[in-house]
DNA sequence: GGGAAAGGGGATATTATTGTCTTGTAAGAA
DNA sequence: TTCTTACAAGACAATAATATCCCCTTTCCC
């Protein structure tokens, strides 16, 4: 639902890459490792990213990927835009060439509410604001396991 | 972007419906005369209807499809869940099966605001909402077509 | 009962998405 | 220069979503 598993991969990547706030190349291994995501899938993605202008790579010995902006500049649509063409979201559902907001069809106005919103969140929502509450939540998480004990797990 | 072509057939397929207002079944080929609904596919999706007790239906002579509940009492979110299965807004991005609010992943938190945001308003919305803002809009167009003397388009 | 009319549901085809692998290309270090 | 290391890009495989088709069952009317 909402996101294709694409643009999921998109956001996650970008997330744990901007979460490094590193200035220096992060390489692929890097960040996939100790993640669930699809190495060489991810490769492809963020090649898209690339091209999109959301990240910036260097290829040999010190390469590997950094965001091309500020990442309070980059804003969920950018991204989701990046991966799935920048209609995705003015498309009409139904496929219509003809459909726009002149002489719409009939599910133009359906779907204008709905998208909206989702919209509003993509363009005020940033790849800052998500790495914040990742963290936040994980350093949240932390101190509960602490709490509770079980917080002999160390950062080697 | 957000529905599936499934759902979004499930929908305009109901809105059709809901507009007729009619007490005595709809039949699939009649529904979908004068759209471009596929008529095969969306007899898939009607089936799923039917299952999700969205939808009622008859064989037979006479036979075809009527709302199993009044419009104003099936909202978006019913609709959708008929189709995807239940679990959809609750699912996992990551599909992990030990995500919960209790020990959530770290997408978890993300896409929250996200998804509320799209839930609330699938919960408040209704097919008797979608049936009538659609009407409004047939009405509207049909009264600039009259107005700019283009309006010998007569319901035969 | 027999025939026509409706949806039900399985089988299958087609297409899009997702995932993997292999080779190419650029950059840096020895 | 040559070797290693990184991403780039094309080819390919697997899976899921979408779309059709055909025959079955149920229902009504004669």
């Amino acid at each position: 639902m909402i996101f294709s598993s694409s643009t999921e991969y998109a956001i996650r990547g970008l997330s744990e890459l901007a979460g490094r706030g590193s200035e220096v190349p992060v390489m692929l291994d890097d960040l996939v490792s100790g993640t669930d995501l699809p190495r060489d899938f991810l490769a492809k993605v963020f090649q898209k990213l690339v091209h999109g202008g959301v990240l910036r790579s260097a290829k040999g010995r010190g390469g590997g990927f950094t965001l091309a902006r500020p990442a309070h500049e980059i804003t969920l649509i950018s991204i989701v835009e990046a991966i799935d063409g920048p209609q995705i979201f003015d498309r009409c559902v139904v496929g219509l060439e003809k459909c726009s907001d002149h002489m719409p069809c009939p599910q133009h106005d359906l779907y204008k509410p709905i998208r909206q919103r989702l919209k509003d969140y993509m363009v005020t929502t940033s790849l800052a604001d998500l790495a914040a509450s990742l963290k936040a939540k994980q350093v949240w998480r932390q101190t509960r396991l602490v709490e509770q004990g079980m917080g002999d797990h160390k950062q080697s």
